[in-house]
DNA sequence: CAATACCAAGCAAGCGCTTGGTTTGTAAAC
DNA sequence: GTTTACAAACCAAGCGCTTGCTTGGTATTG
């Protein structure tokens, strides 16, 4: 039962965080007219870059006149922005839980690692590669906002990672390794395609577990 | 008197190299009026992205009018293709000699880790950090181009892994390590600065392979 | 006296964004 | 249940500017 409402062994319901997260306002519902535009960004902004997309191309995704856009909002550079802070809002809210359903300090780990790398290969993947990779293309005004956001996130795993520190489960330094982490999954989605067969996402988890010598308590 | 020429513990002579390169018209001469504007432009690229560097901004880093660059290049493109094809044969030489100074494979995987270290933290970091995040910014057909190039840096690495594989000192699979490593140190750029004191490059190479489980034999 | 390196000027195309006006959705007023 | 009112959503057109690149001519170099 519970296996079948949670087939990716999420501990968590994604869904219901992203009902309660619209009915906030801090995400938009990806069935309105601007949630749709948004996603159609992410996909565009991921394939072919930031500046290489044309207000054009956006409307056309959509199905509107370029000028049009301007009504959801007022300029370029506000929807790249959009883009940003609504998928790390809905990332920390999902890891948030993640975490929270886990015991030891072990599986919160377990959890962020395995949360993350559905963030970055699931649903919200197109936008986190655009998190990473148009991350110079925000006005360093618009940097600075996501940047408090981003803090909130990294808050998440600084807090696991210094507890197993404590517990001498990790030698190495939680910053240098979180950040090792950052790259090693981030990079994941120039080449893991879990669609293809083969590695699983558990699978994948399991080995990077097991790379920072977690795997055994 | 060996520490002195290698302060840096390098096992290999960079310069050595980077000579024997210059003389086979494989990396340009960094004091000709093209090297100087290769640099340039791997400096303007990271620091503002591809897209958003004008002509007439890097003609203007090397002082020259912008109409003149095309007398070097034929396109603006051209001059992204040859910092990433010159970084790549540089660094894969000095890779290859590092890696071949080593005796064990646990030693040659060291080697690697710690020349890839220094080359997107050193003298070519800029160049490396294009390589990384100006990719999509490259046309298809000089994408297959340069890619036949990473190809021969990817398989020194997949060489030692596998190797270690076979030796029983590396459990996770070959092909999943180097894509996690890749990521790893790539992003190292976004945050290690061995200038400000702390971490030395050799301290983070530890570091790496520590958490590859590979430190003691 | 070539060949190479450069300048001054500018072209055609594409860019983000604006403008003025029309359609559409909604809900109160009659 | 039709009418009126009004805002939100959208279109068609195009403005002003920047872009990569070209052109024709001039120094500089060996």
């Amino acid at each position: 039962m519970s296996v079948l409402l949670n087939p990716l062994d999420l501990p968590v319901n994604q869904d219901k965080i992203l009902q309660s997260l619209i009915a906030e306002n801090l995400v938009s519902d990806p069935d309105s007219a601007r949630g749709r535009l948004l996603r159609e960004a992410a996909r565009l902004f991921r394939d072919k870059g930031y500046e290489r997309t044309t207000v054009r191309d956006l409307a056309a995704a959509v199905g509107i006149q370029s000028g049009s856009l301007f009504h959801h909002f007022r300029t370029k550079e506000e929807i790249l922005k959009a883009v940003m802070v609504e998928t790390i809002r809905l990332n920390t809210a999902v890891m948030q839980a993640a975490m929270e359903a886990a015991d030891s300090s072990r599986d919160k780990l377990r959890a962020l690692v395995s949360a993350e790398l559905e963030s970055i290969n699931g649903q919200t993947g197109e936008a986190m590669a655009v998190l990473v990779f148009e991350w110079r293309s925000l006005s360093e005004a618009s940097q600075a906002e996501v940047l408090k956001l981003r803090d909130i996130y990294e808050a998440l795993w600084l807090d696991v990672l210094s507890v197993l520190k404590d517990e001498g489960a990790l030698i190495a330094d939680p910053f240098v390794v979180r950040r090792m982490l950052t790259g090693a999954l981030s990079w994941t989605v120039t080449w893991y395609r879990p669609e293809r067969g083969g590695l699983t996402r558990e699978g994948l988890t399991d080995q990077v577990v097991a790379m920072l010598g977690l795997s055994q308590p």
